[in-house]
DNA sequence: CCGGATCCTTAAGGATACTG
DNA sequence: CAGTATCCTTAAGGATCCGG
């Protein structure tokens, strides 16, 4: 099928060029929002959009929102509305969602098992930065 | 003891929540330019400033300066000088930092393999909101 | 070659008010 | 409840020039 480009790399995608469509995709991706939904969503379990806007602590409605839609735009979400008063609207992943969602959720994971290492680390960075502009008190 | 909750909500550690480190975490690693960084040297090979900014299509010098700056700071990337004239800089993924990349890869391959059901579902997504906004041919 | 330092643009995101 | 509509802040990112 035609994508719109002929490149060799990567069977004629390469998400490292500017006007791939794989780029884009990775641009919605990469984003704290989309990955904290995607990971919610990932047990396929519906939820509301006030139980998400819980779940995401410190997410607004506005953001929560245009993350929803960037979502359903690729394919990867599914909005569903029941017609009831008061109104009921139900989020849940597609099948390429819950695939998404499940590699996400490994990096998230990831980082949880090593958030001790992590911080370590910037702890260490941070001192060789502020010693490295104060040398401090010189006593030699 | 399992209490039915998930893992990620266990001893003060859990994404979703504001001041948790992993979000800090997430933060730095949602990002375009992060990822395709990660991803670009999770094989291991090191890599010099220019090649990274050449294979990384788009990134300014000051922004590739400041993503290489965050992973460094999150231990995920080490930099290495050779004091020769002109400067060599060599970039190379810690341990840590390639098991982060692996993990995007298979994000990044995933949308390789899923780009063109994507792409027609943004096709879909984008007809029906313009026919909803132009009802068609209006009698009146 | 590898950036640091500036200036500038703009778009993401937050706060608030209102509605079907 | 689940949004839409506005206004506003600010920080990410781009463009340029300069220097070790």
């Amino acid at each position: 099928m035609d994508t719109g480009f002929d490149l060799r790399e990567h069977g004629g995608v390469d998400v490292f060029l500017r006007d791939c469509p794989t780029r884009a995709v990775l641009e919605v991706i990469a984003s704290k929002w989309t990955m904290l939904v995607l990971v919610a969503l990932e047990d396929g379990r519906p939820m509301r959009f006030t139980e998400l806007r819980r779940r995401l602590d410190g997410v607004t409605q506005k953001v929560l929102t245009a993350t929803l839609r960037s979502l359903e735009r690729e394919g990867l979400l599914a909005r569903e509305v029941y017609p009831t008063v008061p109104p009921r609207v139900e989020y849940r992943l597609t099948v390429l969602g819950r695939e998404v969602g499940a590699l996400i959720q490994h990096i998230t994971d990831w980082s949880q098992a090593n958030i001790d290492t992590i911080r370590a680390a910037r702890r260490q960075f941070d001192e060789r930065a502020a010693e490295s502009q104060d040398p401090g008190p010189v006593r030699r």
